[in-house]
DNA sequence: ATCTTGTGGGAAAAGCTTTTCCCAGATAAA
DNA sequence: TTTATCTGGGAAAAGCTTTTCCCACAAGAT
């Protein structure tokens, strides 16, 4: 019965009141739409008003809604990141390049970990296309292409890093495996090295196929018959490691002075293998890792000479390029990216200190 | 047919042109509320107008606008997860915790990566307001406590995890390292050892001193005397484990039978300097790690008993009490989760296969 | 035939910002 | 004085959804 609406009390539902732009148009005695004009250096206003707007919108600690600002542009400056597996070690730097990248832009990333399941995924897709999200990014392990994410043609654009898809419109960003390992080979035979051999890690990783076959491009490239280019594949492990180690030392055949591991962990297994044995590293037998997992490489004794796989520009290279796909670019095909060679003392080169 | 082409043709400035809930109302031929209400289950509508406005929203993939949406209601569904430091070993789990809790009630998490930058982190702050989160969580390495974020009382709710801050109003999840340390030395005494040793990292950690006070309640709480309780601090490294090894059995003085170690870092130099040495592991002494990095642990030989922090479970339990704060309790102080003993075979207790 | 009750669905406001267009007042020109 | 030209700033729409209020129409009651 009775009617009490007697002013204009803005009320709101919301856990916090935040000051809005109305806040700041009374204070300022001005209309909203100077207030946004003020702000964004735009329209025409007095020098006068404008100082006065500003200072106004600063004692109130006035911050335009981000929300209502996207929903007017019609773009969220915001990216989602997918990543198939947990957030594992490899996926960490990508993550930190691509935030990082992505920051300098004042994007924000959303991250959703879909823990292989792929109903989890399908929820973390509609909550970014219902965030409206402007482009997203999938990661994974790599072990196999994964199916394409369930996007549509006319939804943002989606980028795979560290990851393949069967899709061949999608764009890949990779590591080049093959150059990598290349270059870990070819540093051996720069150093003198002849008698190598390759322990790697299990067959269905495309990782493995590729750095087999930079290994093997190395040998040739040196003159080295393909034949007898001792590849010995396992498990990704320091027991695997030291397990091949005794099958290239103990079978009576030449033994190696130089081995290419197809991670720092099959290294650091073979390493300590070595010194077991008595077999000086890097006086008798050079070795070189991969992936440049510095915790470990530099505590395997000696430190390991290893290959990075610059995970952190990849992730920052992902956030460019996404951004250009944002803008329009239609960007398709496999990207690979170079590897670094990091020079320690399980080699016998000179280490830069 | 006379489908398009009447007057209102949307138009859109934004990449995205997406269907909204006034395309679907054309489309089943009702209005934008009755769409509404349709969808959510709300209202008094016929059946069978009610099929007819889902059947067009299927139709046509609607899914409505998040940012509309929230802006409409007053809170984003959204919360922001800023990592001081990169994001390193240990916030990888508890990131992991934490979005699969929010995930759980579709809630987004965007990651913010301050890298130890005041200003990084100034700006992620600003970014994560615009965009009014509902909360903030806030995690770092473990050194000292940080000031707290710069976040008005007004704003949304901050919780720091893996992390303290001097405000003494804030609510801090932490791992108990105390009680953590007293479960490994109470494992190794219960297995008959009794002179022990504790090898540890760098004093100004507090979890150096935590851990340090459980080891020595336990040796008082077995009755074995505090003071010589062979207390050795320096690095978070395995070679630290190998020089504090040289220097507890070098020293001439009675060699301990069971060491507690700060990390599995430290843990694995002393396994490996036993190894050497031709010092049975765990026959003649035993060993405890801390962290639970299970790919550390389970390489070392042997496999290390190791204390697991529990970090996803931190992140999950982060997750739930952000989500009590938002609903508006007022949580603070500092709670300690529980720690837990992974028993591998570097004790000599029977491990569970 | 008129009044009452109920039902299904529409209109409109609110939430916050940006941007376009337009107007009132002032100044300068004729 | 009247007209033309600026200038500074306001009004309003658009962007999308939810929710409240209200109305039109139909059916039942008198």
């Amino acid at each position: 019965m009775t009617n009490e609406s007697d002013g204009r009390e803005t009320r709101r539902r919301g856990a916090n009141p935040q000051t809005t732009i109305h806040d700041v148009a009374r204070l300022a005695k001005v209309s909203i739409g100077t207030v946004s004009k003020a702000l964004n250096r735009g329209g025409r206003l007095k020098p006068e008003t404008r100082e006065r707007v500003i200072a106004a919108a600063k004692q109130l600690a006035f911050r335009p809604n981000d929300l209502a600002q996207s929903l007017h542009r019609g773009h969220s400056l915001t990216v989602g990141l997918i990543s198939k597996d947990n957030f594992g070690r490899f996926a960490m730097p990508i993550m930190e390049g691509l935030e990082e990248c992505m920051a300098d832009q004042s994007i924000a990333v959303f991250m959703c970990n879909a823990t292989d399941d792929p109903e989890r995924e399908a929820h973390h897709v509609r909550s970014l296309l219902g965030k409206r999200v402007d482009g997203i990014v999938v990661t994974a392990r790599r072990a196999d292409r994964r199916p394409p994410l369930g996007v549509a043609a006319a939804g943002p654009p989606v980028l795979y890093v560290f990851s393949q898809t069967e899709d061949p419109d999608a764009l890949c960003l990779l590591p080049d495996d093959e150059g990598g390992a290349f270059m870990a080979t070819e540093h051996l035979m720069k150093l003198g090295r002849r008698r190598l051999a390759h322990v790697t890690g299990p067959e269905h990783f495309e990782a493995v196929r590729l750095r087999r076959q930079g290994y093997r491009a190395a040998l040739r490239a040196c003159g080295l018959s393909a034949p007898d280019d001792y590849c010995l594949t396992g498990a990704w492990s320091e027991d695997w490691g030291r397990r091949a180690l005794a099958s290239l030392f103990d079978s009576g055949a030449a033994a190696p002075d130089g081995i290419v591991c197809g991670n720092d962990q099959i290294a650091r297994g073979i390493a300590d293998g070595l010194r077991e044995r008595g077999i000086g590293v890097p006086e008798s037998v050079s070795i070189v890792g991969f992936d440049n997992w510095q915790i470990l490489a530099e505590a395997t004794r000696p430190a390991l000479t290893t290959i990075d796989m610059n995970l952190k520009e990849l992730g920052r290279e992902a956030g460019r390029r996404l951004m250009e796909m944002i803008a329009g670019a239609r960007l398709k095909g496999v990207r690979r990216l170079p590897c670094s060679l990091i020079v320690r003392q399980s080699c016998g080169a000179n280490a830069p200190n």
